[in-house]
DNA sequence: TGCATTTGATGCGATATCGTATCATATAGT
DNA sequence: ACTATATGATACGATATCGCATCAAATGCA
């Protein structure tokens, strides 16, 4: 391998690289502990109405989630019809709905999140995860920067 | 999300929730430069023939991508049927294929590459790529774990 | 050698994802 | 207020992903 010094933009396609792994991965050991027919959008969409908070729009959630919003009208009509979120009226716009949780959707995320523990703890307990707390801060600005930089002009803003 | 100190699992859980974020926003950052029609994993698989090494198996790659094989047959006959691989029958194994690069395709993942770059610039324009470098030895690190518990699963894979 | 088992690839069916079109409601401009 | 435009949600069709079943070729074992 010749070392030359990496560029930026090579820096960050080395970074996005790992990352995808590491969702695939960590994808794939979700899943595995899901009841089977669940996927994981549908779990994250669980965790984020409790971890942000709940009453937001479908349209929200599906920015949120960076994915389109026929795909998140999909996953919320598959987690309506098991009866784990609920959609009701939006008093301040009528074209709109809000999503909650509901009570056997929280008893849901939390029983994936109880299966989940022992992979975590095995992870946990071949590799110090202090390594990985140090690097959230990081994590968590690039994505703030990437949320940022979406929005408001899809085309290639030069400099 | 209280305030008692977190534990492993709760720090591994915010971990990969972070990281799933970003690796969604990094996909649509790059399917957003990919002529219409085209996939992140097909660019990846492109990709990983020329980073990596090109006469490997259908069965290899999936492996590689720890993706299931039918995902990967599927993704194979896309590229192929656009010129971008071609699959000649593998000498050493009659049941088995061998999957080659095209010039074609060669010249499609150089141009994804350079549609690219812009992007990457405006991000290290914004963010210091330093962080993200100096996170990469915790997240390769972590990857190798995750990849030595699950099944045997080779070659890390590229973007 | 002959036969059972394993392994590589793919056909098929079910679900997921996503782009486009459509409909209803909201907002803006006059 | 009236009309044009914008916005939120969804129906619909096309493609992707994935599990299961099937087929062919290789391997193991007697």
């Amino acid at each position: 391998m010749p070392d030359h010094p990496p560029t930026p933009e090579a820096t960050l396609l080395t970074f996005f690289t790992e990352v995808g792994i590491l969702a695939q991965l960590s994808r794939a050991l979700f899943e595995a502990r899901l009841p089977p027919g669940f996927t994981l959008p549908q779990f994250s969409v669980l965790n984020h109405l409790v971890r942000v908070r709940d009453g937001r729009t479908p349209l929200d959630l599906a920015r949120a989630f960076q994915v389109p919003k026929t795909s998140m009208t999909h996953s919320l009509a598959v987690l309506g019809r098991h009866g784990l979120v609920e959609m009701r009226p939006n008093a301040r716009d009528g074209r709109s709905k809000c999503v909650f949780i509901t009570a056997a959707g929280r008893d849901f995320r939390q029983a994936a999140v109880a299966g989940l523990v022992p992979d975590l703890a095995a992870i946990a307990a071949t590799y110090p995860v202090e390594r990985l707390a140090e690097t959230l801060p990081a994590l968590a600005d690039l994505r703030k920067i990437m949320d940022g930089m979406r929005d408001p002009s899809p085309d290639p803003q030069e400099f």
